[in-house]
DNA sequence: CACAATTGAGTTGCACACAACTTAATGGCG
DNA sequence: CGCCATTAAGTTGTGTGCAACTCAATTGTG
């Protein structure tokens, strides 16, 4: 049962295995995305506005290319999404004046407001999820060793943030 | 060392936490998803398309109902995705006799001679990821634990395939 | 047998992702 | 200084994912 290396498996289950591990993560994923779904309707955010917001509480006004950075997005995803943000009145976005090219944005008064309110999602999901949180601990650092390997083989556009 | 619940991690940590995990397993899939890209350029198919031409590898003609089940994907999703599917030449659709109301799709000649190509793509995939194969199949298991939990805590509109 | 509830596809609308492109500003570099 | 490569946002187009809906076929029930 020691089979670690890739020649030792037949290439007769090479798509069926392929087929596991690739749903599998995608799944996971959905999965996750469908649980906060329900949590943030009443905060009135998507999974990745979520995301965004929890950036800008964490790290106070930053330019779109840092935010992308933090959350390996390009500015084609960003820029229409904190426009949504600005328009329901959680983040504001204004232009650099050192640089011209950045745009920055800052949670709002009701952003910042919104952060009480969004207390009480994590622990929501943690419990769903049905792990303690070490094994939840293990899993993000495992899952952050794939995206890096993963990354590395086929490297994205954005660098990873220094 | 031994902190495994909920109760004993400070609040002031779990929006941060929270990030960290949620936002792992969210890149994680797009990083998977992008090496893919890569790989299935030259099939001329998407990730999704691929996860579906595997399954109708493996079984042959099957109603879209049931490739949703796999697939964990409804009809919203797969309903387009098979027509292009179909107009790329990969499959055929065809309404049910028995029952008027089902639809199903199977793999075309040229579908099932895209098989052939396809098995180089899990071996790239498998290599780009650095894992040793016994650490994949454990994360695997790991991420249909979560996700059966996930849509437990949260049940899709999709029962999960008996 | 009639008829309401259910089921399977499909459609519509919205929000990501991401490649490819455009535009404006900045930073070298001769 | 002048000019070009680089950089940051933003835009466009395509393909999911999913909620909410429509429509037709089927099933269950009295």
């Amino acid at each position: 049962m020691a089979e670690t290396t890739l020649s030792e498996v037949p290439e007769e289950d090479f798509l069926r295995l392929d087929q596991q591990i690739c749903f599998a993560l995608h799944a996971a994923s959905r999965a996750f995305n469908g649980v906060y779904r329900g949590a943030l309707k009443e905060l009135g955010l998507t999974y990745p506005q979520y995301l965004v917001m929890l950036v800008l509480w964490e790290h106070g006004e930053l330019p779109v290319k840092r935010i992308g950075e933090h959350l390996r997005l390009d500015s084609g995803t960003l820029s229409p999404l904190l426009k949504r943000l600005e328009s329901a009145g959680y983040v504001e976005r204004r232009r650099s004046t050192e640089d011209e090219r950045s745009v920055t944005a800052r949670p709002t008064a009701a952003g910042a407001a919104l952060r009480e309110r969004a207390r009480a999602v994590p622990r929501g999901i943690a419990a769903a999820t049905g792990l303690p949180l070490d094994r939840v601990r293990a899993l993000r650092e495992e899952l952050h060793a794939l995206t890096r390997a993963l990354d590395d083989a086929h490297p994205p556009p954005l660098p990873p943030p220094a």
